[in-house]
RNA sequence: GGCGACGUGGCCGAGUGGUUAGGCACAGGUCUGCAAAACCUUGUACGGCGGUUCGAGUCCGCCCGUCGCCUCCA
């Protein structure tokens, strides 16, 4: 494929990439809600959609990418009815529900740069956006296709279905959904139709987060943040709409249905939002779903700490990150100790190889060309190209920057001897290597930090081991020289009736 | 029950109807005082039953199983 096509899951099928107005693309993303850790499934839709960027800004586009940030607390179903996610964390932390909102904002940020992720241009956060979003729903009901009840507005969802077509995303069909939830909750609800969903819903009196509206004192409902923040940054139809498949019903399906009926008046000016709508795939542990009621919600810090009793280790975020990469992002992933294990040495191999790559000197050697490594190297940007251009599949280019690598390891090692392919194709293929790693897969060395911390620990457990025993046989010429040329390199000893604790000290 | 996505070798995972995905593990080899690392080489597969086809992991049907959604959580 010399051209970029995606899945769009709005027609079930793989299209052409044709952005609405080239060069410049818009690409909207739904991101986290800021009440809690970041965890596995909030780094697969974040990178998946940093290889999209990546990938066409690389192509030459000037890409428009917003990603939001959903501060505003909106209601739980379980014992805690009636209060806010948001709201539930402050009362048990003592923190203003902003402070919250921002701390785990934070807390995204610095696990996201972690996995190096680019940052989106606009991160707008949903309380920003009150303003517009009132305005948005005056719109809706100015054309028809909402009511106000008891200071809440709902969509009113059999009324736009006249006109457009609800579930055109999902697959679904409003009798479906209708007999899907007939049995229960009618009655309970003010809404018309159990379809119909919340665009402002009226503030119970202990609710903090509040705003006030034509409607009274509220808030919004889930769906009409996106609408409005994409619309005002990328307008009313952009090219690309991302997020996890579990979005993909209700909220995305709210969301072309919002955008219609608040953008358009008539069906014949339907824009459905965004042209291309792309959903990442779910992640599963061992096979189960995760879930904090199953103990298995991992969160990233979690991850990169090894600090949780599932994990047999520390991951670093890099290696979480290639891990992600060694699967589509439209297939469910599992994921393990042992799984990620197995990444964690690939990756290392592939740095390594990386490494030898750059430490070849192809310069005045004796050229002995093979075919087949030539073969290899010549083809290796088209191939990664081509497997980029089929809906991202960065599993294919990351075989096949394994396919490369027997060869950039020969080379290395025929180093001073034999050179066995083309200098010119050698320079162009290391050219692609670092471009296909870094700049379109996002990856990077491994810092070392990390690893460097372990291994002076492990280092000087070796020397106080050697020391003690030293010390056990009266040795104290030795256990005198480790204490005293230590200390000249800052480190300083102290013996204590539980051992020997070591620190550094200027 | 409905909608959607899936079920590939010991594990994770690509796969556009016809000849090797790839990674990890395992095995053999090179190297090595021994070992490890590194490098080289190799084996093991398409949930079940039918169907279409010269030929199916790849298309169609049914069955079984998994995951997500179907909630005024976002």
């Amino acid at each position: 494929m010399d051209k970029l096509s995606v899945y769009n899951s709005l027609t079930r099928k793989k299209e052409l990439f044709e952005p609405l107005n080239p060069p410049f693309v818009g690409m909207y993303v739904c991101g986290p809600t800021v009440y809690g850790n970041a965890h596995l499934g909030h780094a697969r839709s974040a990178i998946t959609f940093d290889i999209v960027y990546r990938y066409l800004l690389d192509q030459g586009y000037k890409v428009r990418y917003v990603r939001n940030i959903t501060d505003v607390g909106h209601l739980v179903n379980d014992a805690d009815e009636g209060e806010s996610k948001v709201e539930k964390q402050a009362r048990l932390e003592q923190l203003e529900p902003m402070e919250v909102a921002q701390r785990y904002y934070n807390a995204y940020t610095r696990d996201m740069d972690a996995m190096n992720l680019l940052r989106p241009g606009i991160e707008p956060r949903a309380t920003g956006h009150i303003p517009e979003q009132i305005e948005a729903v005056q719109k809706i009901l100015e054309h028809g296709f909402a009511y106000e009840v008891n200071g809440s507005v709902y969509f009113d969802v059999p009324k736009y279905h006249e006109k457009f077509q609800y579930g055109k995303l999902s697959g679904r069909d409003l009798e479906q959904i209708l007999a899907g939830s007939r049995s229960d909750l009618e009655g309970l609800s003010e809404k018309r139709h159990p379809a119909d969903f919340a665009l402002w819903k009226k503030a119970s009196p202990n609710h903090i987060m509040r705003w006030n509206s034509p409607w009274g004192e509220g808030f919004p409902g889930w769906h009409i943040e996106c609408t409005v923040m994409s619309t005002k940054y990328l307008g009313p139809k952009y090219d690309i709409h991302g997020g996890g498949m579990d979005l993909l019903f209700p909220h995305h399906e709210a969301e072309i249905a919002q955008s219609n009926a608040c953008n358009c008046h008539q069906p014949e000016n339907m824009q459905d939002e965004a042209k291309y709508w792309l959903h990442n795939n779910m992640i599963t542990y061992e096979g189960q779903k995760m879930g904090k009621s199953l103990g298995n919600a991992i969160s990233l810090e979690e991850f990169f700490s090894g600090n949780h009793p599932l994990l047999a280790q520390a991951y670093s975020p890099l290696v979480i990150r290639f891990f992600i990469l060694q699967a589509h992002y439209r297939s469910t992933l599992d994921f393990s100790n042992t799984a990620l294990q197995a990444s964690e040495k690939a990756y290392k191999r592939l740095n390594e190889g990386l490494k030898r790559l750059d430490g070849i000197q192809p310069e005045g050697k004796v050229v002995a060309v093979n075919e087949a490594f030539e073969q290899n190297l010549r083809t290796f940007l088209d191939d990664c190209r081509a497997y980029m251009n089929d809906d991202f599949n960065t599993a294919r280019v990351i075989a096949r920057m394994f396919d490369a690598l027997p060869v950039v390891n020969q080379l290395y090692k025929a180093q001073g001897k034999t050179f066995a392919v083309e200098q010119e194709t050698f320079r162009q293929f290391r050219q692609a290597f670092h471009k296909v790693f870094y700049d379109w897969l996002g990856l990077k060395a491994e810092t070392e930090e990390g690893q460097q911390h372990e291994v002076i620990d492990g280092l000087m457990k070796i020397i106080i081991d050697i020391r003690a025993e030293a010390r056990k046989a009266k040795n104290w010429a030795l256990s005198d020289k480790i204490r005293d040329e230590l200390s000249a390199l800052n480190i300083k000893l102290e013996d204590t009736p539980n051992g020997t604790d070591w620190y550094y000290e200027k």
